[in-house]
DNA sequence: ATGTCTTTGTGAACGCGTGCACAAAGATGG
DNA sequence: CCATCTTTGTGCACGCGTTCACAAAGACAT
């Protein structure tokens, strides 16, 4: 039976170990003390409580170039998710197969979504159509939402939204180059500089409110 | 003088205004007390700190459905970004212009970097490539890296890199989902991942710290 | 069986981030 | 010029999560 450490498990994902067996005693006592963890088993175990041995049917509104490159990850189908449908509101779209599934139009959405009983949706169209779409998919019976539009979409309780800002990331990255440079951040204020910078935000102004880590 | 005070700012973010005066206060003494923060003036000092104001040069390798999905961005243009080359390794697409930037072949990577001054940059190619594209990239001078690859790449010290799986988003998703069935199966959760704040939509949500393979 | 050895599961201590509460600072009005 | 009011900036205390450290549990050898 092969089985793991804490301490081998910690060492490789650069935890505690201490907090990984406390993590793992909270999905319940699945260890042997002297031993380990039964590889095979943990895996199990985890995969279950994270919902990964379910299948998740899920619809992908939009299928432009984001859309499709969504329908092509290979990743999805191997972590339990299963592509229902792909949905775009161009006509000329339809029937149109991507990743090997045909294109429907937006029409059916709410049928497409009771017959499959979908319960997640990815939102991969452009900002101004996400909320409309957004709306649709909640009233069809999706309760989970995916949001790759730059938009903030407003649901009612119950649902749950996930943003996916793909220039966040960067900015991150950015960040850190920043520093790297050697870029003093002293408390020294340049005076005026704010009236030098009259314009620089664009229609979205927001600033993330937290320092990326 | 628009300005802001800590309490409206807080209240908008949905956080404790306390700790955004505190946040605010590494950055420096940006505020006037009795009054608030000049809000233009603030937006100034945190776009500089998080490196907004810099022009960001990058070049995005890999010009599929994704590439061509990241080129077509709007976000970056607006945070800073600067679209500097789009690189593919199929002779076909060279020349072609994705989002009014034509592609370059990958023997030009080398120079296309040193000539740009591009620090960071973007691989969307499939896994295969992923870590080759990084290794020249590397040597090219690029010390930021965000990968969208199913891969995790190996670099020397001194270069960050992050990794894009647009599939853990729908595993959160997910993850809560299977909670609001009501599920029971006999093991407990800490607390951190048993809910999310409503009207947070991001990344920056909990998940637990250890995922199968 | 009995003892030794390994590793889990967890109580307790520690450290850090968050939030409270208030003094200091500046605006504003009399 | 003083009084009052608002809001910042921050010392301090609290709470929570992380880490330490160890008893308990089981494997394994003799």
């Amino acid at each position: 039976m092969p089985t793991v450490s804490s301490e081998e498990l910690a060492a490789a994902a650069g935890v505690n170990s201490a907090k990984l067996r406390k993590d793992f005693s909270y999905l319940g006592s699945y260890g042997t003390r002297g031993v380990g963890y039964d590889v095979e088993y943990l895996v199990y175990q985890i995969s279950r409580e994270l919902g990964l041995t379910q299948d998740w049917p899920v619809v992908i509104v939009g299928i432009g170039n984001l859309g499709a490159a969504l329908a092509n990850y290979g990743g999805f189908a191997s972590r339990g998710f299963r592509v229902a449908a792909l949905i775009d509101a161009d006509p000329a779209m339809a029937g149109k197969p991507v990743a090997g599934i045909p294109v429907q139009h937006t029409d059916d959405l709410e049928k497409i979504i009771q017959d499959n009983g979908v319960s997640i949706g990815v939102i991969a169209t452009p900002a101004g159509a996400a909320q409309p779409v957004c709306d649709r998919l909640v009233a069809a019976g999706v309760t989970s939402i995916l949001n790759f539009a730059p938009t903030v979409l407003t649901v009612p309780d119950g649902v749950d939204v996930r943003k996916v800002d793909l220039s966040i990331e960067l900015q991150i990255l950015a960040f850190h180059e920043q520093r790297k440079a050697g870029e003093d951040h002293g408390g020294t204020v340049p005076p005026a500089a704010a009236h030098q910078e009259p314009g620089e935000q664009g229609p979205d102004g927001d600033v993330p409110a937290v320092m990326p880590a």
